[in-house]
DNA sequence: CAAATTTGCCAAAGCGCTTTGGATGATTAG
DNA sequence: CTAATCATCCAAAGCGCTTTGGCAAATTTG
C-alpha cells in the first residue's frame, strides 16, 4: 500500500551502501543463497560461495547488523554497566584497563560492545529496560557492592552476565571473575608483620564496595592471628585517589604513635601516601613502608625492571579479558553452569618496604 | 509458509517480555495507534494515549530498540572508535573521564554509546564496516593524529563525526572540539621565562599525535621570541606514564646544565618528574620547577583547595560532554555547517614554580 | 533404466517496529 | 436535514536480514 518513506537516496550517504537485495540482484541469485553463502551453510556449492564472498568485497557489502540481529534474536553485543552515584566508577583509571582488555576479547568473536550509565537510583528500571531494548546479549556487572541487588534481579530477568568481582552477601550462583583480594591483603600484612611492623595502617577502598571489604579483612584476620589488635585509628576508607592517600598519611604521621607501615588499595594511593611520606621528611622502605594494590595498568606501572612500591600485583586487564570471555561461553551456551574463577595476585617486593624502625 | 523458528519461550527470558503487538491486543487497539500513543503523535485522543501508557508501563513495556532503529533508519546510538596500535588510546586515564563526561550527554538525551576498537591497520576498511553495518549514527573519533586519514573517509562516507581534537594538516572543514594547546603551552613557557628560567625542559606526549605537536610548538614559540633557543636535549616525546616522567627528569637532572625548569604533558608525567627530583635530593617549587597540564581527570586530582603543581587546566570531562552535544546536534541536523570549539585552559598557580635559582 | 537420493537453489514468512493512506463515526456548517 | 469537516483509529507495507519447507536437476542406486 504505502511506499516506504525512506528512499534510496535519504538512506544511502553519499557513498554507496549496498543491501542484500541489491547484492543478489547483482548476482542473480537469490537473497536465501547470497545469506547461506556467506554465512558458511553448507546447502550452497563452493563455485557459488566464491563468487559470493568475491562480488561482496568488491561491492563493499556489510549486512546490516540492526536487520541481522532482528532476525536473529542476537545482537553480537555486550553491554557494560556503570553504576554511577556520588562517585563515578568509569572514571577509575582501572576501568580503562578493564574495558581495554574486554574489548580486545570482543574483536576476536566479533562482538561489539556498549556502555550504559546507569543511576544508582532507578537501577531495577534501568537493568529491566535493558533486557526489554534487546539490543545486548549479556551484560558485565562493575563494581559490585557488600550486598548487591542487581544479581538476583538479572537472574530473574534471564538476562546472561558476569559479575567483575563478587557480592559477599549473595549466597546463590551466578557467574563471576574476582581477585583474591582477602588473600592478598593477608599475605601482605604478614609479610609487613614478619618485617617486625605492628603499626600497620590500612588506606582502603569505599568498604561499600566488596572488595575493599573483602581486603580489610584479609587484613584484620593476619593481624589477630599475631595478636595485633586492629587499630580504628590506622584505617581509612574512601574513593582511591591521590589526595585521599596523602591526607591519610599527613594525618597518620602526625600522630602521637604513628604507624610504621602502610598497606593500601590503588597505586594513586600510594603515590599520595609516598607525597606525604616525603614531605614529612621521611624515607620510603627505611623509617615508613607501603605495600600497594598494584591492577598493572598500563598508564601507571609500578616501575619498569625494578617495582618501586612493594605490591600485591594483579592485571586487571587480564581480569577483562578473561571476564568478556566468560560471557560469551555463556551466553554460546546459556545452560551451563555458573563459572566462577578467582585469580591470585602475586606479591612483589620492590624497594618501598625494610624492616620496622626500631 | 515457514513458522518463524523463534518461538516465544526461545525468545522471552523466564521474565515477560512484552512487544507491541501484545500490547495493543491488551488494550484492544492497534498497533498503529499504541506506536503513536507513545511516541506522542498527535493524532490520538487524551484518554486513549493516557490509558496506553497506563499499561505500557504496569506491563514493562519497552520497544525493542533493534526493530525499532531498523524501521526509523537511525540507531540512537554514538560510536567511540578508539585507534589501537602500539599504545591503547583507551588505557589512557583520560579516557575514562572523556567518556564519562560524554555519557552523561548521551543520557540525557537517550542515545546509547558503543565502543569499537579498531586497529591502525585495517582503519579504512574498519570504518567503511561501521558505517555498513549501520548500527550508530555517528562516531566520535579520539586520538588524532597530525595528519589523520580518517576525517576525509569519514566525510567522503558521510557518517556523522566530531573529532577531539585536531588534525593540523587537514584542511577541508569538519567537526572538532579542542583545546588550545598551543596557547596554552606558551603562556606556560612565557610564565617560566618570566620568572627568569632558561633551561626549560619539555616533557611531551607522543609528537604523532596533534595535540603533543601542539603543545611543542607553543613552547618553541615562546622561548623563541625570548631569544633562546630550544635545545633538543631538553625535550622529550612519549606515551605520557610516570615512569617516562621519572626517567625524563633523572636523566636531564644529571646533565651537565640541567634544566631548572620542567613543562610536561601530563599529571603522570608530573608525578614522575617529583619522583625524579625528590630522589635527586632537590626541592620542586624551589631548586627545580614544574608546570604540567591538568587534564582534570577525577581520580588523578591535582590537589584539593591548593593545586600542586602549577598547570594549564582544561577538564576533559567537559569536552566529552560537549563533543557528544555537538554530535547529536550534527545528527539531528545532517545539512548544518561543521561545528568547531576551542578551549581555553587555564593557568592555574601551584607551589611547584618559583624564580630559577641564581 | 527407473527409482531413490542428493545437491543447489528459491519463494515467502517472520523478527518488532514505524508510517502511509485510508476508513469510520461524530461534529459542524449550509 | 444533508454535506462537508474533524477527530480517531486501523490495515498493511516496509526496514534488511534469516530460515523454513519445497522443488528441480543432477547424481547415485538397485
Amino acid at each position: 500500500m504505502a511506499p516506504h518513506p525512506l528512499t534510496n537516496s535519504k538512506r544511502f550517504g553519499p557513498y554507496l551502501r549496498m543491501n542484500l537485495k541489491e547484492l543478489s540482484e547483482h548476482l542473480a541469485l537469490s537473497q536465501t543463497t547470497v545469506s547461506r553463502a556467506l554465512n558458511g551453510y553448507p546447502e550452497v556449492s563452493e563455485k557459488t560461495r566464491e563468487r559470493v564472498h568475491q562480488a561482496a568485497k568488491e561491492l563493499n557489502y556489510s549486512p546490516n547488523a540492526r536487520a541481522k540481529s532482528l532476525a536473529t534474536g542476537r545482537s553480537q553485543t555486550i553491554g557494560h554497566v556503570i553504576p554511577v552515584s556520588t562517585q563515578h566508577e568509569m572514571v577509575n583509571p582501572v576501568f580503562g584497563d578493564f574495558v581495554a582488555g574486554a574489548g580486545e576479547a570482543y574483536v576476536q568473536q566479533g562482538f561489539d560492545m556498549m556502555l550504559s550509565l546507569v543511576d544508582d537510583s532507578d537501577e531495577e528500571d534501568a537493568y529491566r529496560k535493558i533486557k526489554a531494548r534487546g539490543n545486548v546479549d549479556g551484560i558485565i556487572v562493575h563494581g559490585p557492592r557488600m550486598q548487591d541487588s542487581r544479581i538476583a534481579l538479572l537472574t530473574e530477568l534471564g538476562l546472561p552476565f558476569v559479575v567483575h568481582g563478587r557480592a559477599s552477601d549473595v549466597t546463590t550462583p551466578y557467574n563471576w571473575l574476582d581477585t583474591n583480594n582477602t588473600r592478598a591483603f593477608r599475605r601482605a600484612t604478614d609479610f609487613l608483620l614478619d618485617l617486625g611492623h605492628r603499626r600497620i595502617a590500612l588506606i582502603n577502598g569505599l568498604e561499600v564496595m566488596d572488595f575493599a571489604h573483602r581486603r580489610r579483612g584479609g587484613y584484620e584476620d593476619a593481624l589477630k592471628k599475631r595478636g595485633v589488635d586492629p587499630d580504628p585509628a590506622l584505617m581509612r576508607s574512601e574513593e582511591m585517589t591521590e589526595i585521599f592517600g596523602y591526607r591519610s598519611a599527613s594525618e597518620m604521621l602526625a600522630m602521637e604513635s604513628p604507624p610504621t607501615a602502610f598497606l593500601v588499595a590503588s597505586m594513586m594511593i600510594a603515590i599520595g601516601v609516598r607525597r606525604a611520606i616525603h614531605e614529612a621528611g621521611l624515607e620510603m622502605g627505611r623509617d615508613v613502608s607501603v605495600i600497594t594494590h598494584d591492577d598493572d595498568l598500563s598508564y601507571i606501572k609500578n616501575g619498569h625492571d625494578v617495582p618501586i612500591f612493594t605490591a600485591t600485583r594483579s592485571s586487571v586487564r587480564t581480569a577483562g579479558t578473561r571476564v568478556a570471555e566468560m560471557l560469551m561461553q555463556q551466553i554460546k551456551n546459556p545452560d551451563s553452569d555458573p563459572q566462577t574463577e578467582l585469580m591470585e595476585a602475586e606479591l612483589i617486593i620492590g624497594t618501598s618496604t625494610g624492616p620496622a624502625p626500631t
